[in-house]
DNA sequence: AAATCTCTCAACCGCCGCTGT
DNA sequence: GACAGCGGCGGTTGAGAGATT
């Protein structure tokens, strides 16, 4: 087995660790000009340098070198690693390998501190490469629900663990959780559908592997607690209130020993206001919301079924079935100008109508 | 202006796989 | 086959710079 730096250290006193001076750096430079590099073990011996061989390596490696490449990623370049890093993962050096001049160190370091943290900021995981709130689940184990059938899957404790799971990335924690995400999410629907923009879909410009058919979709339209209910929209969600209740078990849940949900508006005198604990944020931290068509057609089609039981004038209208296709409004983001993932990039075309077809319940 | 916080990235660490003996 | 040496890899750390309070 190799010996680390410091297990070499206490075979060896005198060995210096820590940042490299120029000298250090000089002595290690003309001796490989002068007989290449390799025989890491025995090189800074015989270039006169108090370092163990690995620390010479990684200096000559990650910063000697000649054909490092300083200075900022260019977009193409973050382009390419996001995308090897779909499919390779955290194989730094064969992601380093397709990016001339850059070193694994300095992509991994890239990564961990610009690229992880603007694909959490858009609600996607950085190792799955996946939303990371999994509205597909909820959406289609709420749909079984409301359309009690023999081919749909009923709810049950199977599902329990994936949509009201333990954890960070749980959709909800319970059913009351997933009525209140559920209402929160047609807002959503509703109120940007009076937000539709005529913008140019800039797919061309960033990753087609990660987000086409991606779309965002603003939560500051979001309902806030105490706010009033608009477009008669209690009536929306009582009815999906009613519709739920019954599919709750009443046993053998983790969390549950009744099958009634809160109402999430309480009626003041002057209309219906959101109840306090009636609307959980459905952002983590990066105020925006990420759906894929496949999500969002999958949420239509529930729409449209509950919207089709009530006849309800509050329905949005954009849960139409056959609508085909909106433009939604990004949000604003703080990253730099170049961030592709920017608010002016994150108009997305979003098609439903092929989504419901393949969904074989139309 | 000073203190505190946050971010970046060079360097280190421990482990793994390959190769030679 | 067992062992040791070596290069390489990915995860982590911490000093310093910059930003914020």
């Amino acid at each position: 087995m190799a010996k680390s730096c410091s297990s070499e250290k206490n075979n060896n006193n005198g060995l210096k660790k820590g940042p490299w001076t120029p000298e250090e750096d000089q002595k290690l430079i003309d001796y490989i000009q002068k007989h290449g590099h390799g025989k890491w073990r025995t090189l800074p011996k015989n270039a006169g340098l108090k370092r163990c061989g690995k620390s010479c390596r990684l200096r000559w490696a990650n910063y000697l070198r000649p054909d490092i490449k300083r200075g900022r990623f260019s977009f193409e370049e973050e382009e390419i690693i996001i995308q090897l890093h779909t499919v390779l993962g955290n194989k730094w050096s064969t992601i380093a390998a397709n990016l001339p001049g850059r070193t694994d160190n300095e992509i991994k370091n890239y990564w961990n501190t610009h690229i992880k943290k603007k694909l959490l900021k858009m609600g996607i995981d950085p190792m799955t490469h996946t939303p990371r709130l999994d509205v597909f689940q909820l959406s289609s184990i709420l749909s079984s629900t409301l359309y009690n059938n023999n081919n749909s899957p009923q709810i049950n404790n199977n599902y329990y663990p994936t949509l009201f799971g333990i954890g960070s990335s749980s959709v909800a924690n319970n059913p009351s959780q997933v009525l209140s995400l559920l209402a929160s999410l047609l807002s959503y629907q509703s109120r940007n559908n009076d937000n539709i923009l005529n913008q140019q879909n800039q797919l061309g410009t960033i990753s087609p592997l990660l987000l086409q058919n991606q779309m965002h979709l603003n939560p500051s339209q979001a309902f806030q607690p105490n706010q009033p209910c608009a477009n008669n929209f209690h009536v929306e969600t009582q009815n999906m209130k009613s519709k739920l209740e019954p599919q709750i078990p009443s046993t053998s849940t983790p969390f549950s020993h009744q099958n009634t949900l809160p109402n999430l508006w309480h009626y003041n005198g002057g209309g219906y206001m959101a109840n306090q604990q009636g609307f959980p944020s459905l952002l983590e931290n990066n105020n925006q919301i990420l759906c894929s068509e496949g999500i969002m057609a999958n949420f239509n089609l529930m729409n449209s079924m509950l919207s089709s039981s009530t006849a309800s004038s509050s329905s949005p209208s954009n849960l139409n079935s056959s609508s085909s296709t909106t433009f939604v409004n990004g949000t604003t983001t703080t990253e730099d100008e170049r961030d592709s993932y920017g608010s002016n990039m994150l108009m997305y075309k979003y098609n439903i109508s092929n989504g419901l077809n393949n969904s074989g319940l139309l």
